[in-house]
DNA sequence: AATTTCCCCAACCGCGAAGTT
DNA sequence: TAACTTCGCGGTTGGGGAAAT
């Protein structure tokens, strides 16, 4: 229960160890093993405290420890299991051998964080960030509808949680596309639209991201029905506008590896619709699980995810609101979809600001 | 060449869990 | 059972090198 008493107090030494400190710990921990961390600096002669000595251990000078860049197969496996198993660095460690919990964390964070932010994918949910995929939609939905637009209603949320910067963003967006659509012939941007469409490789273990998707469907119906309904309406309008979602088409190649992501299939089987539809260009590709409503005939959007889990709050490991079998066995991981399905970011957004 | 900014990562800090007395 | 100690985890910081200006 108490807190250990700091180290500070006694005159140990901190900040980046020397050679010589380094050699006497292994020297040390070769002779006698690494037991009572307490103990073991005096012991060592060293003037750390124990927490020093463990950490620099097991983060630096253990022998088995593998240095050098990530390959894409550990990043992979990274990002699967942070979908699972959230900050659990040491669990995610586990399965990575060589590989420090402290590495992967410095990792995720400076690296693939920041490129799932980029892709617009939230890095805790690994879902498409809500903010910027229903920015997207309501554009998409609304520009032949109405010259009005109530985002809060339109996103089925009380006003007051909604970014007003996007609202303001929104609003000029909207503006500026009406501007031009009076300006151009409604055909010929249903052919832009069309050209700017999402690509599909194949659909890895189909049956079981359907019964996934549609058990948080089922969750959510039942917590939020009128929120869901609301969504899906919303949802709906707008995946007419862009029925080119089911393109075959194989993705254009000049991509580089900082733009692939794969995505377990299991856990992200609620993916459906959630690309933009209307851009006027791309740049970004995003590689999402192509599972969801893209095996679904109506092309419904399912939101479960997005609703049952708050885009900042951590990801619990037994959260009510998944069905997800935390107990996860290797072979389970092991079994995820590596197909990969590309949608594109319109540039119009330019998102950067929101990140 | 000098300065500033950005980025990475080793190390620290605080907290809670587990173990011990 | 309470008080205390030890350990381990996750979040954060800051030093130093690289890149940009």
């Amino acid at each position: 229960m108490g807190r250990a008493p700091c180290c500070d107090k006694n005159g140990l030494k901190k900040g980046p160890w020397t050679q010589e400190e380094d050699q006497k710990l292994i020297d040390y921990i070769q002779k006698h093993g690494y037991g009572n961390w307490r103990t073991l600096p005096n012991n060592a002669g060293l003037q750390r405290c124990g927490k020093s000595c463990r950490l620099r251990w097991t983060n630096y000078l253990r022998p088995d420890i593998k240095r050098g860049r990530f390959s894409f197969e550990e990043e992979e496996t990274i990002i699967q299991l942070h979908s699972i198993l959230g900050n659990k660095w040491s669990a995610i460690a586990g399965r990575l051998p060589g590989r420090t919990d402290n590495e992967i964390k410095n990792y995720w964070n400076t690296h693939i964080r920041k490129r799932l932010l980029r892709m617009g994918i939230d890095p805790v949910t690994h879902s498409p960030r809500l903010d910027l995929l229903d920015l997207s939609s309501i554009l998409s939905s609304s520009l032949y509808n109405s010259s009005q637009i109530n985002i809060s209603r339109l996103l089925g949320v009380q006003p007051t949680l909604v970014n007003p910067e996007l609202i303001r963003l929104a609003t000029s967006l909207m503006s500026s596309q009406r501007d031009q659509d009076q300006n151009q012939n409604y055909h010929a941007q249903q052919n832009v639209q069309h050209q700017q469409h999402h690509q599909i490789n194949q659909i890895c273990n189909q049956q079981e991201a359907e019964e996934f998707q549609y058990q948080q469907q089922q969750q959510i119906m039942g917590h939020h029905p009128q929120v869901v309904e609301q969504f899906q309406t919303n949802f709906t309008n707008f995946s007419n506008q862009n029925d080119h979602w089911q393109s075959n088409e194989m993705p254009s190649s000049n991509l580089t590896r900082e733009d692939y992501v794969p995505i377990p299939t299991s856990h992200y089987g609620y993916y459906g619709g959630s690309s933009s539809g209307s851009g006027s260009g791309s740049d970004q590709t995003v590689v999402m699980d192509p599972s969801i409503s893209l095996t679904n005939s109506n092309n419904n959007f399912s939101f479960a995810s997005v609703l049952s889990t708050p885009s900042s709050s951590p990801t619990p490991l037994n959260s009510n609101s998944t069905t997800y079998n935390i107990s996860t066995e290797d072979h389970e991981i092991e079994s995820y979809c590596s197909e990969m399905l590309k949608f594109e970011i319109q540039d119009i957004l330019d998102v950067g600001e929101f990140m």
